[in-house]
DNA sequence: GTCTATACGTCGATAGAC
DNA sequence: GTCTATCGACGTATAGAC
């Protein structure tokens, strides 16, 4: 009778991989992507160091896997702080700015690192395997096209000064990545408000948000 | 006769260490990391694969330095632009305000990156090995030292609104470099200026730069 | 400079799914 | 009976300690 694959097999299969990059996420969570050895994943994950190259080719792609798994977690945490509650469980416009929307992105992004800072270090500065830089390259563009919209939404909205959005989108993420390297590597870092509030307040400078503006259009769509 | 090291030998040796790094430094120009590998670089510089070997442990190394070498200029230019007049041959002041000098900066550092747009990118944000990743984190910081003072002075002249100097600093590096990314990638990047003017004014409006600022304290020195 | 530790990746054997 | 997943020791490269 010849072997064929089926349904269980596959899941199976699927399952052991799910491990195995859960595994790796945890060390790196807890000790950067130096923590994540192969024989550390494997031990971590309970199976021997031989299987894991039964489902990845090699360890850059591992990691690489990792870094995606992990980081598309705090690119979806961000897109939802900048969209959340704009229409509320009527359909109504609760009437965020794109200031409010531009802010809660901006506390998304560095609070969530500044929790995890361990894995946020890892993600955004940690040096790595260029195959997983590669990966960095990407994400910060995601990263990008998210905060591109909101500008040009505030824009359009007269809240912020007419300016080239990709430029500042681009601008906007090397701006939080790189303020919070240093913070990142400190120990004793409970001068969080402070930094979120500086952040803030340097990001909303930066994309020229006229601080006289009253919402103007405020429930316009009620 | 035992063999000794004289001045002329290590002259050599230092003359060929030399030539290795800006051969090395030539192919990066040319076409990166990537296009600098150790044959090329032999073949370059006129020297035997090998030879190499006896001026640098490994090619990590090597690359390192020519990161470094390709670095120290930038940084070097990047200075130079904010110190630059302001004091003249006569030992007079010259008045430049913080907000000239950050512009200058900027300027100086954009536009080398754009004429030079392969090393630059190299330099920025090619995907390279760990051991050079960690040279950047190294240059970053260079980079924000330098702003820091001008934002330090720019805060304490009035020009720029108060503010935590490092984070800011900090950031900016960010915005420079991540802005670039894009731009440096891209054929035909002919709107320099345009960008160059985007990123100024960014830059200006990030540090809450008063525009309003006459310069009331110019010549004071004189 | 040698020695030890640890890293990645391979391999033949074994167990088990089909 | 045929194929695959897993194991875990092993080969090889490299880094750090002494």
């Amino acid at each position: 009778m010849p072997y064929r694959e089926t349904e269980h097999t596959l899941a199976k299969k699927a399952d052991t991989r799910l491990r195995l990059l859960k595994a790796a996420r945890r060390l790196v969570q807890q000790g950067g992507f130096t923590a994540a050895s192969a024989s550390a994943v494997a031990k971590e994950s309970g199976v021997a160091s031989g299987t894991i190259y039964r489902h990845f080719p090699n360890k850059s792609e591992l990691v690489a896997e990792v870094f995606r798994y992990a980081t598309e977690r705090e690119v979806a945490a961000v897109a939802q702080a900048c969209d959340a509650q704009t229409v509320d469980s009527q359909g109504l416009d609760s009437g965020k700015t794109a200031a409010d929307k531009l802010t809660a992105a901006v506390e998304t992004f560095a609070q969530r690192a500044l929790l995890g800072r361990t894995l946020a270090y890892a993600l955004i500065a940690e040096p790595v395997d260029p195959r997983v830089e590669q990966e960095r390259l990407r994400y910060r563009f995601a990263y990008a096209e998210i905060f591109e919209d909101v500008i040009a939404l505030g824009i359009q909205r007269g809240e912020f000064v007419a300016q080239n959005c990709q430029i500042t989108a681009a601008a906007l993420v090397g701006m939080l990545a790189e303020s919070l390297v240093g913070p990142l590597k400190k120990e004793h870092a409970h001068e969080h408000d402070d930094l979120v509030r500086s952040l803030t307040a340097l990001v909303l400078r930066a994309v020229g948000f006229n601080s006289s503006f009253k919402n103007r259009n405020k429930n316009k769509n009620k």
